[in-house]
DNA sequence: AATCATATCACTAAAATTAGTGATTTTTCA
DNA sequence: TGAAAAATCACTAATTTTAGTGATATGATT
């Protein structure tokens, strides 16, 4: 047969190290080339045991599996790079995902999954176990979450008029121009743009563009 | 038995319309209680027909699904809906879901799915077929596509010095507050800030700052 | 009838931004 | 090494924004 893929792992739970090597050994295209128990020198040593596939605890001593992927994200490198974390949490995954890793599971599907996973992402797919597959489509959907809600409700209560001084000024339009569009005097604008600047607890003007994106009171 | 559960169906397919009222009858907890070729007076219909589950297409002659939708969810309705779509469009599918829709599926995988679909929706879930959920999958991995990328380019190209300049401008920092951060005169500051509303062709900081923004220039 | 919230406007003074022109020094790169 | 790009700074003048204080009018609420 033609070259095993290779497969170094780096976590510092040695159990969880010898599982794995013993649930890759069932399958005869990867091997296993070589482990860490913490981040240090973890890169050189990958390259060192020129492997295909880095499957990477994020928690770990000494230089933690974020730390890692900003180094790797920073050249190229001829592995990829799959996490392992003992956490669902998405921004979690979002993060490593930028970073580079191809691949997220949590260290409770390692068992059903690392294979497949092992397979896609050399395969060059990306890999998520079934719970974040899950928490990912759930994701999707809540964060269409405006059903039903016609007016998006800030934190603090704006007056009618403050809205839309506040929109105004996140289009872009200076006092002047408001207070023309509006018919009311330039002072008038200040005035409201005080109030707004003081009920939000903002700077300037930036602040208050950005708060208005933020609040979804334009279309961005 | 206990009552079945009540679904609708709205398509321009009478084919279509044929095929589900099949594929639904082998199972014992639905029954179809009415169907429309098109979206007129389709709330009505489905509201007197007291049904559960409403099944829709979004390509309807008279009014389509999407003004349905935009109908429904000004208000309460008794019903759910699950979208049909030929169109494995990940916005089309974020727009319905944002009106209210909790299914969609795409009229390729309306076979193997429906039943499946109608479970999961009448138990309070949401459902996207096979195709949509890879997409969905594939599309949360491709938004966060700045792998091994560490600078942003904009479209236009901004100097070193510029993109500090409007990264500060964006976070709110007064000319003043640059030029000391940076230890330059303000008048240098204000000519970078000139510079870049020129290059950008923007009329005022909220421009640069909203610029920033849209460019992933800062964090927001 | 009195109160409160909202919207309106005025005045002043300081600070900042905008607009235009011009110039010097550093860095980069062919 | 020489030209181009980038970064730096200055000066003027008009305009705008910020900051603070105070005042009037209107409508809703109690």
């Amino acid at each position: 047969m033609t070259e095993k893929i290779k497969v170094y792992l780096a976590d510092d739970h040695q159990m969880l190290i010898e599982g794995m090597k013993a649930v890759i050994k069932t399958n005869e295209d990867f091997e296993v080339v070589g482990y860490s128990l913490n981040g240090m020198r973890l890169i050189e040593e990958v390259v060192k045991a020129k492997a295909d596939i880095l499957v990477m605890d994020i928690n770990m001593p000494e230089k933690d599996g974020i730390e890692v992927l900003k180094e790797l994200s920073s050249y190229e490198t001829p592995f990829k790079v799959i996490v392992l974390s003992s956490y669902d949490d998405l921004k979690l995954v979002k993060e490593v995902i930028k970073l580079g890793a191809r691949g997220y599971l949590t260290k409770q599907s390692v068992g059903d999954s690392i294979i497949e996973a092992l397979i896609e992402v050399h395969n060059g797919e990306e890999y998520f176990c079934k719970i974040m597959q899950e928490k990912i489509l759930a994701s999707f959907s809540h964060n269409t979450q405006n059903i039903n809600q016609v007016k998006i409700v800030p934190q603090i209560y704006l007056t009618e008029r403050e809205l839309v001084i506040i929109k105004l000024i996140a289009l872009e339009y200076s006092g002047k121009m408001i207070s023309e569009k509006l018919f009311i005097s330039t002072n008038t604008v200040e005035t409201h743009r005080k109030n707004l600047l003081k009920k939000l607890n903002l700077k300037s003007s930036i602040g208050l563009a950005k708060y208005a994106i933020k609040n979804n009171l334009i279309h961005f």
